[in-house]
DNA sequence: TTATGTGAAGAGTTTCACAGCA
DNA sequence: TGCTGTGAAACTCTTCACATAA
């Protein structure tokens, strides 16, 4: 069974970084081997979704036993490339931006996606510093993307201009993007938009309240 | 057709705010009616998916004309419930939630969720106030969720407690929640949560770097 | 003639259940 | 015996295509 050989659902992807989040909260002294039961327990998944879902990519398991916790944590980090640093762009250093790269920097600090380069349109803010990355000018931001070999960016910059922007960023090598800008934007074949617009998340939950 | 005889997908509800967005970009007077099509293209749907995902919810245009902007708005607003006031508070008044905050009174003033309250367990925090919202103690969660009528609950403090939080929550009446939170939190049926784990978002995103 | 509303077909995802191996 | 890996079944969601109404 080759790796991509069949094309991964989506879906599927989206769920491996909790499956690696289960593991690497275990102690591995304690817990050498687990479970599709006891990994899908953690996340009110059923078994046979785990297993279903790890089936795409190989054979990780022992019949019988289970998955050693140490191993199946460095398959899922292989599948999803995290076992080489990834370097990541954000546009907009406002409140938001800087949040966000706060936050990432106290729950990604031993995982290899980093932030190196902050990009914002505001004169005061170019050359400055937030959470030791340096902010640039957006209209050095093919330069800069080239220079830091960015391959993901982070949207978090008010909707002007949102599709633009994104065009230069693919022109300039960009393969994905999380986008909290509030607005549509589309992305060719190849390229991973994901969308994190509170606003529209809170409107849907309304539905519910 | 009654609304919700048959059960809406969820994801037909996450896809009604962005039908809204659409609408509420429009000039009203250039354009008083839109058709499937042309509210497709700009999300880069089909046609068939906007008409599929509003009979849901009844019979909305006129055959061989298309809808009317303004009520078709309405009708949407409606069916969010987000024309009606909705008290929202959030836990955790760090950077993210400060953002957050921020982020939501710039881009939702129109619409009827409102921050109400903030929580945290820093002392030091308590009693001051972000954007004009009063900061809380956590231990007051349940007084003040039943006091505020707090229906939605946004979740941007670390890890811990978590599961029991959410808990408390609930019993106090809140029916649904947006987690920023770094773990997995489960909830009862009839009680939503929606997740908005940014590491994880970044570490899906890696896979198609 | 145009564009909606909707069954039916098609595609995608989850769940089941069991063969097979440790 | 215990638990994986996996076809097949069940279920869900999307797309199609056309009857229908303005």
């Amino acid at each position: 069974m080759e790796e991509r050989l069949r094309k991964v659902p989506d879906i599927v992807i989206r769920r491996l970084p909790l499956y690696l989040r289960v593991l690497d909260n275990l102690d591995h002294l304690e817990m050498p081997i687990i479970s599709s039961e006891q990994l899908a327990q953690r996340l009110g998944f059923l078994s046979g979704q785990v297993r279903k879902d790890l089936s795409y990519f190989g054979v990780f398991g022992k019949q019988g036993v289970g998955y050693q916790t140490v191993s199946l944590r460095e398959e899922i980090r292989r599948i999803l490339k995290l076992n080489r640093e990834i370097r990541v762009g954000l546009i907009g250093a406002g409140n938001l931006g800087a949040a966000l790269v706060g936050y990432h920097q106290k729950n990604q600090e031993h995982r290899p996606l980093e932030i190196v380069a902050l990009f914002d349109v505001d004169s005061q803010k170019i050359g400055q510093q937030i959470a030791g990355v340096d902010i640039y000018a957006v209209s050095e931001l093919e330069k800069q993307v080239v220079a830091f070999q960015i391959k993901m960016m982070i949207l978090a910059f008010p909707a002007v201009d949102a599709q633009m922007t994104v065009d230069r960023c693919i022109q300039a090598g960009v393969k994905s993007f999380l986008s909290f800008v509030p607005a549509s934007i589309k992305v060719p074949p190849g390229i991973k938009l994901q969308t994190a617009d509170v606003s529209l998340e809170l409107q849907s939950l309304a539905y519910y309240s």
